[in-house]
DNA sequence: CCGAACTTTGACGGAATATTGAGGTGGCGC
DNA sequence: GCGCCACCTCAATATTCCGTCAAAGTTCGG
């Protein structure tokens, strides 16, 4: 069997470059997935589960380092980012925050296909199921590649930011994430005081999510400290 | 409790490159082995190991594509190319014979230990940046890493200040600690003479992980001095 | 331009936790 | 035996934190 084309996200602004990539990549076999503004990245990510993503760093909507770190906080996707500024801080902040590789404009093409074939290379052996991007608690999955959510079966509908909360979660289940990595992850540092978000979305993911809200059961608050998805089961309520 | 000191690899025959690399890279906290040919480089690498290699394509000996290809005929380390030559054509080369990155030189240091990290993040899968250290006593168990404490294999729930307690506690096991650490570690520094906190505190510990609270096994007091948690399991009782 | 869905913000009752105080226990020197 | 000291336990109070609801603001699509 033939292997299929490679997806790669562009999430870019300028018409001109996405226009430039689109038709490149797809002449040397890439199934390419666009996006104009760091939401629609975001979104594409979810939904489309790409093998890769070249990142512009200069989007109008949002700060492209805040981009990366909220990619990272869900998902393991090698990102390359592409930005006009090459000073070192620029690319060192990138990096640290989770980009893969850092190519300043203007660049190669020929360069640009051969760091998306090392990136990619990298990626492929983790395919055989490295990564779990389904996760399941009791009777919730959460389907991290297909941007869905089922509980009991039933797919259950959630706004962006609720899902976004909850992809955070279900990427570190079991684990105690306290309210800053929380608030990092989904809203971006600028809000990391903004504990009250928490509090309203939580309680908006158990009202979806929980046979009875009152009593929760997967997202298991931990005062004065954050939240934690649940990964055991917990055994039927004797009382 | 720290990580072990990453081992690079560098391999690169100019003295006074190497000099630089190699205080560079221990300045940062790395463990470094050199190598000024290829043949060494080869033979460093099967004898040490290490997480990533750092290769100047400019080597007497051989040509570094070929070198390239030699270590990912049997290694997956990732490979950071340093190289004098900033063509396309040179930076495809590598990267397609099994290279991570290419760096041209001449190149920032910041970047260069930026896109180090990078390699190695990649390379580690478990360690996003959170430690596992788990701190085992007799039947109890602390990950320090998720915040999560077991008694017997259940999940025990502290309040933040109990868990802070027993942290400190965890990660000095074995070790006798001062009322003024401790309170200093918890509290703060102007709490120094409240011991009376540490008596409420490790009361409500051993209440929650003590088999028998009234003959406590775990958190030992010293008298007069602080208190310990016990890190062998006590053998069992006899009478 | 309007309506629907979503996000942000504010107010308030109640739960969980931190702090404080009073009384009890046990070892030790005298 | 007595008193002292350090420690332990319990419980009341103070404080901080959390969950809920609803209104106001924003975004998006028709």
């Amino acid at each position: 069997m033939t292997t299929p084309a490679p997806v790669v996200l562009v999430v870019e602004d300028e018409p001109a470059m996405r226009r430039f990539l689109r038709t490149s990549l797809r002449a040397h076999g890439y199934h390419v997935v666009e996006a104009a503004t760091a939401r629609e990245g975001l979104a594409q990510l979810a939904g489309r589960n790409p093998d890769v993503v070249l990142l512009d760093l200069g989007l109008p909507d949002a700060d492209g380092i805040d981009v990366t770190r909220q990619v990272r906080a869900t998902h393991r996707t090698p990102i390359i980012v592409l930005s006009a500024r090459g000073q070192e801080r620029d690319k060192v902040a990138a990096l640290d925050a989770g980009a893969d590789d850092y190519l300043t404009k203007p660049f190669g093409l020929q360069e640009l296909l051969a760091r998306l074939r090392a990136a990619l290379r990298r990626a492929v052996p983790g395919r055989g199921g490295a990564e779990p991007s389904v996760v399941t608690a009791g009777e919730l999955r959460v389907d991290l590649g297909r941007r869905q959510v089922f509980r009991a079966g039933e797919e259950v509908h959630l706004a962006p930011t609720e899902y976004r909360l909850l992809a955070v979660l279900a990427a570190h289940a079991g684990q105690v994430l306290t309210h800053r990595q929380l608030l990092e992850a989904v809203w971006g540092p600028n809000f990391l005081e903004q504990t009250h978000y928490l509090r309203v979305y939580v309680g908006q993911l158990r009202h979806k999510l929980e046979r009875d809200p009152a009593r929760p059961r997967l997202i298991a608050t931990e005062p004065g400290v954050g939240y934690r998805l649940r990964d055991e089961a917990p055994p039927a309520a004797g009382g």
